[in-house]
DNA sequence: TTGTAAGCGTTATCAG
DNA sequence: CTGATAACGCTTACAA
């Protein structure tokens, strides 16, 4: 694989002035640039990334460090943290598990935009001090170096639990995730407050896991109660959808009987029958948002807020 | 952010000493290793990457380069490699788009798994001839250092067409996707070759392209035609899922008057109603196979043939 | 405009 | 068992 001592010596210059021409600085003549573009190019050269980063203590890299590959919801938050790295020049390089705190320890990345509760407030804060920038999604942490962009949990399910009450609806029941997960206890919180502006006092509990299985468990378990709540609010919408499937097969009637709402917009939602109403978020705008912001921290050390991404209810059958 | 120098000084070593203790060598004696050790973590020392990766030659990356990060049928095989580079020690760098090629002209990744039909087979076959192990799993292509593994899709859709037959079928037709696409026209030879061998003469063509959309601009091409084939297999679930929603919707019953059938076994066909048969891939198990494979070709030069992953037909409902 | 040489943080060779 | 020192491939003062 050649190097650029073998460019120089090709074209016939010292190694320092084929690295000027092959980052075109000003200062090398028309001619010698010509013949160690030429040269490179017979060679079929290409820097070495490692060397360089050594170098220049830059990688041209962002790490987008996920909890797994399962999660639909991820996708359309990569993609568009894809497109606006590529439209500035940084690469993406997207881990999980062991990988991603490796890839921080070993500084392969110039930032990270984190998106995985496995890699511990710790560690984060322990690379953010040693000048690592990262961009937070799923969790709300402070420190130098650290920036934060989460859902607007709260306020999205508050208004949307409101306006369901303008609708007509009281008697509710929230479908809980797992009690330790960010996301689930936000959104619990705009529920319970949204009840208690509208002076609605009491509530149904169910305790979920963010799971269609789980959701299909639960959906047992309400067909199997007395006094069934009319409205049930999912803290997810994989829950609202194991909790429909198991109404459906029972042949409980969506939303003339029960009426359910999710949150997330995951794809399948517009699928299932009835199609299922829920809380959006726009993925993609976000992912640009906070890729463009790490960017910017990173080649201009300007932090602009991301601040919450955008939300909206998706009205469709299910309520 | 501390190197090794601090290490050394702190512990009252030399550079290559405090390389040798921490490297595990068996040279440094026990009370000096742990000093040498003491002072790393006191100064919460981890070497830097791209350093060692200068001197080694050895980045410790494998590198999975795929589409784009909306399909949904990557998410198990990334998985099921995560898990066994994890194993391994290797770290799993996931790319797409420019980045791609970049991580590996920079040569960022000891190898790379290859499910991008963007990365060209020139620069492919370029790397693979600087020494850069490549596993491509999207179209067969040969050199050094380059190795296949593909689904078998014209096995696994002969078998299916052929068993359909003996269902009684006789009336088929084929919802292809992109003429160029390697899957589907593997797909449409297996189909044919069914067909053949089961003496069945004709069958209707509809070009599609992979898409839900195009799914069901097909669906709705087929409500108006006269004479509508009895069984339509459908290149791809995506395919399958849009055409089965233009057939519900004008209430032609499914499978009673058209039997459907796709192939990858993408989540969102086990929701539908009714729920579609097709072939499925078992990806995590790819994922794992092509992983170890990479990983034994990086460390041990050996390589053991990974073959077709293993494919299943999922009867369900649609047929 | 070009070349010399130092240095990024490691590992590895060799001598002590 | 330990320590100088060269080297990996590049960038960048500084000198010519």
């Amino acid at each position: 694989m050649p190097t650029i001592k073998d460019v120089a010596k090709k074209a016939g210059v010292s190694i320092s002035t084929a690295s000027y021409a092959m980052n075109n600085l000003p200062n090398v003549h028309p001619d010698t640039k010509e013949r160690i573009l030429l040269a490179a190019k017979e060679l079929n050269y290409y820097p070495n990334g490692i060397a360089r980063n050594l170098k220049t203590k830059r990688t041209g890299n962002i790490g987008v460090f996920i909890y797994g590959f399962a999660g639909p919801i991820f996708s359309d938050v990569l993609e568009g943290i894809r497109q606006k790295l590529q439209e500035n020049n940084f690469n993406i390089v997207v881990s999980s598990g062991k990988s991603s705190s490796n890839l921080l320890k070993e500084r392969q990345v110039d930032g990270a935009i984190i998106f995985d509760g496995e890699l511990s407030d710790d560690i984060l804060i322990t690379y953010a001090n040693y000048g690592m920038p990262l961009y937070v999604l799923d969790r709300v942490l402070s420190g130098s170096n650290i920036y934060t962009s989460v859902i607007d949990n709260e306020g999205l399910v508050y208004h949307f639990i409101r306006q369901m009450v303008q609708r007509g609806y009281r008697d509710f029941a929230y479908l809980s995730g797992p009690s330790d997960a960010f996301n689930n206890n936000h959104r619990y919180d705009g529920f319970l407050q949204a009840l208690k502006d509208e002076q609605i006092e009491t509530h149904q509990f169910f305790h979920g896991d963010f799971t269609i299985k789980g959701g299909y468990q639960i959906g047992l378990e309400y067909l199997k109660m007395t006094k069934r709540p009319r409205f049930v609010y999912c803290a997810n919408d994989e829950s609202a959808i194991g909790f429909m499937q198991a109404l459906r097969e029972s042949g409980v009637k969506i939303p003339e009987e029960v009426a359910v709402a999710g949150f997330d917009n995951i794809y399948l939602g517009e699928y299932i029958t009835p199609k299922l109403t829920t809380i959006g978020i726009d993925h993609i705008e976000w992912g640009k948002a906070v890729a463009q912001a790490i960017v910017d921290i990173v080649t201009k050390q300007k932090s602009k807020d991301v601040g919450h991404p955008a939300g909206s209810v998706i009205m469709r059958e299910s309520c």
